[in-house]
Formats: structure tokens, C-alpha cells, sequence
DNA sequence: CAGGATCCCCAAAGATACTG
DNA sequence: CAGTATCTTTGGGGATCCTG
């Protein structure tokens, strides 16, 4: 194999035999990753986490056009996704605070190497 | 502002404003990027072509699972996006080559900044 | 060999209304 | 304030057959 494994990284995390067993949706994390981080809402709520934490309704607010229920939803997936670490204070009315785990704002500095790429490469994914 | 703009760097290629006024779907041209590459066989097969360029077929007996339509559909993708570039050769039987473009080519290393992540974290956005 | 055309299915997105 | 419940719609994904 002449030891070329600098060009071309890992991307799959399997060596890439010469038949790929793609085994389903997720046979690879990072597709898997993307897939989750591809939906309407994600990337902009992981952004705005990551200026600072951030309430239930202040994500509301500051992300136009996103349901509560979507937003739920949103904040779930990344949950357990273990990018965001959701604070329940038991006030009354009850206040919930979101912020990025140290996993999720580890994940902003490879996504921004993604997102100047698409920058200079004007990645429109048109349509 | 005590310049730290270097903690959360640029995501959305906007100045992320109070309101985030996420236009549709594609609003923010990373997530456009996400989404598109978040499918079941884009990633895979940017990876295999990221390794060399690939005919039609090799690509269909490498990527275990897919079907002619579906890997059809990814490369059309990916050509409109401008990652992969597609060369017919007027033989007979037909003969087509798919390549990397230099956009295609960069796109890899960001990427694997990502992968990196995902396999260190385990992002297995399991079910 | 490399696809285009057609039909079907189901998971996920989204809107709306209601609640502890 | 911060959600859940219910319903409807969308489109990604796949199977199959046909063709230049």
C-alpha cells in the first residue's frame, strides 16, 4: 500500500476495504453527523449556543421562523446527541436553560473549517 | 467587544444578528451543505472518488447497498454542487469517469477535521 | 455500460392547538 | 415559560423495468 494515508484522511473511520458494507443509514458516524446536523435547525441553534447559553424562549425569539415544537425537537436530537447540556431550574414559571456541552463547542471549531470552505466555494447547494 | 472573535468562529456567514431571520431551508449555506451531504450515500462516495477517480459501475460494486438510481441521484448532486466532475467517453459500450474537482478535493480535509471529532466523541447519532 | 422513467413507502418536517 | 399532542404534508429512499 506504499504508505499513502496523508492525502486523502479518514472520513469513514474504516479502512474503506474494497467494497464498502455501507450497513445503514449510519454505518458511518460522520454521515450520520451530517445527516443530523443537515436539518433545518441545527446548526443555527449549535451557533447561537455558542455565543452563550441561552433560554428556551430566547432561542424562540432569535431563531425566526422555528416552532416550538421544531425547536424542542432540535434541542432533543442534539441532547442526545451530547452537543447540549439542558438546566432545568424548578422556579415557577419554570426556566430552562441550553448550553453547549464541552463536546458540542469542541465541534464548532471543525464545523467553521467546514463553513469557510463552503464561504470561499460559494456551496449553495441550490435548490 | 474586548476582541475574541476567535472563540466561536463564523458559522453561518452572517453576522448572526439578535434575530436570525433563517430565510428557508438553505439560509445558511453551510446548512444547505449539510443537508445535502447528510444523505445516505454522498459522503461514501466522496470519499471513494477522493481516493480516485471511479466509472460508474466501480463505484456501484463498491458501495455495497445502493442502487443505480440512488447513486445516480448523489452524483448529479454532487456534479451541480461542483465537488465531482463527470467525463463521458463516446465509446460502446459508454464509459463514464467520475473525478474530484479541486472544489471537491479541498472539501476533504475540512471534512476529515469533522470525521476526527466524530470518532474522538463517538457522534454516533444512533437511531 | 450507464443511466432514465415510474411507482410506492415511510420517516421526518411542519402547522396548529392545548397544558403542567 | 416551556413544553406535549395530534394531524397533515413533504420528499428522501428504494424496487423494478426500460433504453441509447
Amino acid at each position: 500500500m506504499s504508505g499513502g494515508n496523508t492525502d486523502v484522511p479518514l472520513l469513514v473511520a474504516t479502512p474503506l476495504a474494497e467494497r464498502v458494507p455501507v450497513a445503514e443509514y449510519g454505518g458511518c458516524p460522520v454521515t450520520g453527523l451530517f445527516h443530523r446536523l443537515g436539518d433545518k435547525w441545527s446548526l443555527v441553534t449549535l451557533v447561537l449556543l455558542g455565543q452563550r447559553p441561552h433560554r428556551f424562549n430566547e432561542l424562540h425569539h432569535r431563531i425566526e421562523g422555528v416552532s416550538q415544537r421544531m425547536l424542542t425537537r432540535t434541542l432533543r436530537a442534539l441532547e442526545s446527541d451530547g452537543l447540549v447540556h439542558r438546566t432545568v431550574f424548578p422556579t415557577v414559571p419554570p426556566s430552562v436553560e441550553y448550553a453547549l456541552t464541552s463536546s458540542g463547542a469542541a465541534l464548532l471549531t471543525p464545523l467553521s473549517q467546514v463553513a469557510q470552505w463552503a464561504v470561499d466555494h460559494r456551496a449553495s447547494a441550490e435548490r
